[in-house]
DNA sequence: TATGAAATTTAGCCAAGGCTAACTCAAGGG
DNA sequence: CCCTTGAGTTAGCCTTGGCTAAATTTCATA
């Protein structure tokens, strides 16, 4: 299939490669997701842990656990994962605290999950839907996706 | 902290059970994206072996690998837990393709994963990143919001 | 202040999904 | 017809993030 008239200045030496270039971006995307797969549970728990702290003056656990739907076992152990990426500070035995690099990102995570709820909503989703989706959304909204989801919820009032 | 019996008004009946309502609706959104991520790999195993056979007849591992950018002994591991979910057929040493029920579920997610790239261009987003963004987002977009996507991406021409 | 309940951590299990190294198989060219 | 080469698989490793059972610590209160 010779298409070299339909792009004049552009040569038939781009058609073998359009196909390795089209896998390599696929497969960019798809590390894309694998990466921020690695990120989710550190956001989730900072968002949680901030919005723990405003309301309760501390997190706990057993309260992190109760609101991710998983055991206090497990918290434990991604919240070693946060110490030791340093995200949260921790005492045994005791609450737990962002540190001003987790802070930073919790604030950043709650602004993202905040619009893109908004988002869902702007489009005609009911807001339990849109809280539900929107959990595992965020984590795949790109900076650029980002600033388009804001454009749109407050260029309609 | 026994306080039954000081209520003036909403404050006590209303906000210990709101409290336990909003926490357990927040740990079921996170178990619904946890719950997402195991459908994840085969999702986009079954899009991409679709894709594949359209294009070429046939979905070879070293091509799946390529196009998802992981390893070809990851995409044996990964195509035998489809096998055990009767979602491809394979021979040994031989290419893959969709059981009935594997091209079922590619089709869902094939028109879902358009839905969702063309609501993010809709919504002002440049299409690669709209293509990369659509890759991990696809994964949590409810039917309902799904539904939400349509009207908006349609009723706009 | 002693004790028991609740919270937290530890230990040890599991499945998913990555990887590398090494082996097996299929197929085409000489 | 063999042999090389590339495709596919196997074996074995790792991390993540779930779980249960059991130990440990804190804290309220009797
Ligand atoms: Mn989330
Ligand atoms: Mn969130
Ligand atoms: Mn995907
Ligand atoms: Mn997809």
């Amino acid at each position: 299939m010779d298409n070299s008239h339909d792009r004049p200045g552009v040569r038939d030496v781009t058609l073998a490669p359009a196909d390795e270039r089209a896998a390599a971006d696929q497969a960019d995307a798809f590390a894309s997701v694998r990466n921020a797969h690695e990120s989710e549970v550190a956001e989730d728990y900072v968002e949680l842990i901030a919005e723990l702290v405003d309301s309760n003056g501390e997190a706990r656990p057993v309260d992190l656990a109760e609101r991710l739907g998983v055991k206090p076992p497990t918290v434990t152990k991604n919240i070693s994962r946060l110490v030791r990426n340093g995200l949260v500070r921790r005492e045994r035995y005791r609450s737990i605290f962002l540190t001003e690099k987790g802070v930073a990102l919790a604030d950043a995570c709650r602004r993202r999950h905040r619009i893109v709820v908004a988002t869902l909503i702007a489009l005609g989703v009911d807001s339990e839907t849109a809280e539900r989706d929107a959990e595992g959304i965020e984590h795949h909204v790109s900076d650029e996706t980002l600033v388009a989801f804001e454009q749109f919820v407050t260029s309609r009032g």
